[in-house]
RNA sequence: GCGCCCAUAGCUCAACUGGUAGAGCAACUGACUCUUAAUCAGUAGGUUCCAGGUUCGAAUCCUGGUGGGCGUACCA
């Protein structure tokens, strides 16, 4: 499957096959006939999307309307369909594409016999007026043409015929791999980052106009901390040192409000030295914001203020379909206690039981080997019984206090801590809580994942003293919220892997 | 990590119980001044993912490997 185009030979004529040879036997003639492939500049005074639209209301025939004024575009060309004096082919260009006309009378015997050395996947640029074909078809009479770029490697030929798609390009590894092909060839998939940007740009519109600060803090660290995963290590050469790829940002962002910035956020990519699937990927991207003062009930009102408003600026609604599922907005989201969940599951109040009972409901339940804490437990019950079926969006809070290091306890019990996360399309979309802002009771929760990690818990998080002496100086009780980025991506795009809204998922190589 | 499935022309796919690889589109040559999956006539195009093995003979069967998909595990 792989490389076969990239280890050909491009200065051994023999070993390229036909339609390689052909594309480069085009370049040698256009040069000979005076044209440079690669030329530097083209004056694009026009997007395609505008020009079609304008002429929406025109009606048929020669367009009065377009008579005189010229048009210039530049793109790609997707079609041809060549005759001996007359041709057609379409040009997109990012907005959309267009029909252009090209008479042997207008642009010359020479600008003909360029016409007829072009390829689909060669980008020009065109000047002309608009009209409408006979049958109807708003194109671009050219004037005069121009090559912008040979195209010397054939490009999937898609086509389409009243809505039917014919040979689509769909091998998920090479989509992969040659995204610019995807790109190219598949509008559904621009769409889906054109998407994702307007995705961040809303978030971080909506953070700005409640003054967060946008803030960067390290990637590269020397210890890392803020979640539990493995994190990948590289090597730092004039330290001559181990370093850690961060794996969350939230143990400098926390620094922050110790340093006086109320409101701080980062939009960064972190790094889980985990397995993939469809809703993971090693690297991805987190939002987390932090607002000193607030604690998660507070929190929780700007998370749902936030996603509702990427749902609208996004999708134009506040209703989407996800995976057959209609997923709405626009209501108050669900809110319900972790353990509350547990109770419906299970008839039992889990908060309550021994280690022993607990393992045992966790069997009924089709858990193989519940010899865990019951923290893991709880976890286990709730990721496979209750998260993925958590369709509408849905505010689980108060979690059990052996699972979140980072996090406060519960105002009113000792066995909890003020965590939430939001879940929607049975995605886990957020995570939160009232931070930790007591030195002496973090550094015993470091100790208690200390000991986790000696007993061979490989996520549990390292001790880490420059943290713990920041939190000495004093941080501001504050909440924070962290948002896989691409999670919600998925969701507002309506794809079920993660691997659609990145651009170049992780592949093996 | 484990299980199941997949890999054939630039793209999308075919090839029966093993018999020597084929189609559409793309490409090339020619014709064609309103075509649009353009059309018509003709031509060419392959390390059947890789390495071994079985066989007179392998795209096909076996072993190993590579890459991918789906499921599962792991995953705040």
């Amino acid at each position: 499957m792989k490389d076969n185009h990239v280890t050909l030979p491009t200065d051994n004529q023999e070993d390229l096959n036909q339609i390689l040879r052909a594309r480069r036997a085009k370049l040698a003639k256009l040069r000979e006939l005076g044209v440079n492939p690669y030329p530097y500049r083209f004056e694009v005074r026009h997007r395609i999307a505008e020009i079609l639209e304008r002429f929406d209301d025109v009606c048929e025939k020669e367009s009065a309307a377009g008579v005189g004024e010229h048009f210039s575009i530049a793109g790609r060309i997707i079609t041809i369909r060549a005759m001996g004096k007359a041709s057609f082919c379409h040009l997109r260009d990012d907005s959309g594409q267009m029909q252009l006309y090209v008479k042997k009378d207008i642009v010359g015997e020479r600008g003909y016999e360029i016409f007829h050395l072009l390829d689909i996947g060669d980008i020009i640029g065109a000047v002309g007026t608009v009209f409408r074909t006979h049958t109807g078809e708003k194109t671009l009479r050219v004037q005069s043409f121009e090559l912008l770029s040979k195209n010397l490697y054939p490009l999937p030929i898609v086509k389409e015929r009243e809505d039917q798609v014919f040979d689509a390009f769909t091998d998920k590894e090479a989509r992969y791999r040659e995204r610019h092909v995807d790109l190219t060839v598949n509008l559904e998939v621009r769409e889906i980052f054109e998407k994702r940007a307007l995705l961040l740009c809303t978030l971080r519109r909506f953070l700005e106009e409640r003054s967060f600060l946008e803030v960067e803090t390290p990637i590269l660290q020397p210890l890392y901390g803020g979640a539990l995963a493995r994190p990948f290590t590289t090597e730092y050469h004039a330290l001559e040192r181990t370093f850690f790829l961060r794996i969350a940002d939230e143990l400098y962002l926390k620094r922050l409000l110790v340093g006086g910035f109320p409101k701080v956020y980062e939009i960064s990519k972190v790094f889980r030295n985990e397995g993939m699937d469809r809703s993971h990927n090693p690297e991805f991207t987190m939002l987390e914001f932090y607002e000193a003062y607030t604690d998660y009930h507070d929190a929780m009102d700007l998370t749902e203020d936030m996603l509702r408003e990427c749902v609208s600026k996004v999708t134009g609604g506040f209703v989407i379909r996800y995976q057959d599922a209609a997923i709405n907005f626009e209501v108050a989201f669900r809110r319900v206690p972790f353990f509350d969940l547990l109770h419906e599951l299970t008839g039992e109040d889990l908060l309550e039981k021994s280690l022993e009972e607990l393992q045992k409901i966790a069997r009924l339940h089709g858990v193989e080997e519940p010899a865990m804490s019951d923290g893991k437990i709880y976890d286990e019950l709730m990721k496979t019984h209750i998260f993925p079926k958590l369709a509408q969006p849905t505010i689980v809070y108060d979690y059990p206090l052996s699972l979140s290091p980072l996090a406060k306890k519960h105002r009113n019990g000792a066995r909890l801590v003020e965590r939430f996360q939001v879940f929607a399309g049975g995605l886990e979309l957020c995570n939160a809580f009232s931070e930790l802002n007591d030195p002496l009771d973090q550094r015993v929760r470091f100790e208690a994942q200390q000991r986790f990690r000696v007993e061979g818990d490989e996520e549990a998080p390292p001790i880490d003293e420059d943290f713990l002496r920041a939190l000495e100086y004093g941080m501001p009780p504050a909440s924070g919220v962290g948002i896989g980025i691409d999670r919600v991506t998925m969701l507002l795009t309506d794809q079920a892997s993660i691997r659609e809204v990145i651009l170049f998922p992780a592949l093996r190589t």
